[in-house]
DNA sequence: CTTTATCTTTACGTTAACGTCAATATATTT
DNA sequence: AAATATATTGACGTTAACGTAAAGATAAAG
């Protein structure tokens, strides 16, 4: 639902995370919950931010590489400087992804290769 | 060429790694260059196989990853047991390949629309 | 055959991304 | 309200992946 509160460690049960590496990430500027007294209470928005997050980390990217990301996402659109700064990151960050694209096909139809291979030898050993 | 022999700086320079990166993955058995006197010399082989390192690093896998990856590789296909672990390891790599594939394509779509609206706002600043 | 430049080994330093207490503070249960 | 559970805030510990500096060995240049 998207009116659906978290305390910290139910979303991070939910994410597969612990409760520390979201405060850890709090540090970091990479998300920012309210707080209701000194307690943690997660949103949706937090929660979805959460989930770019992760898949940013299943990419391989840093967390300083994933806080330039999310600012792609909120940059302020009104800014010249600031849109041709954008522009030049996603630039690069597109043509990183497609080169990482690459790198896996390759690797997969190596990986599947070997499969083959594997499948094949036990075959032999049952007949 | 095929017999080219490097000395460390050398396929550093090569590779745009430093030397350093070089031993450093000899002492986690990643590689293992042939020995004059006490110099490293690598080969065509250790080459390729540095090559494998460094894609399985931009696709963010741990050295201890990629270790288990080329384990893949040269991995006595006699043995059943051995071919047993073997299946399953590929398995669970390609697996994990897929997904980070996916991610990066919801990622791409992502940034490309960042960046048509990024180009489209700097049109309207240039009218 | 010295001097100079490279390479090697050893060892300590560094950064990222959390884990793991310990001491409080705040809820929750009874 | 007292006891118990849960969350928060430091603070120190840990692992991965190298960087860097020091000291000795060896090769190349003059």
């Amino acid at each position: 639902m998207k009116d659906t509160l978290y305390t910290a460690t139910e979303l991070a049960d939910v994410l597969g995370v612990s409760a520390r590496t979201l405060r850890f990430y709090e540090t970091k500027k990479l998300i920012n919950p309210r707080r209701v007294g000194n307690r943690r209470i997660y949103n949706y928005q937090d929660s979805a931010r959460m989930k770019l997050i992760l898949r940013g980390k299943r990419i391989g990217f840093s967390l300083d590489e994933i806080k330039q990301f999310l600012d792609l996402y909120d940059a302020d659109p009104t800014q010249v400087e600031q849109l041709k700064l954008l522009r030049d990151g996603v630039e690069q960050r597109i043509s990183q992804l497609i080169q990482q694209k690459k790198d896996i096909s390759q690797t997969l139809s190596e990986l599947k290769a070997i499969q083959l291979a594997t499948s094949e030898a036990l075959e032999q050993k049952n007949s």
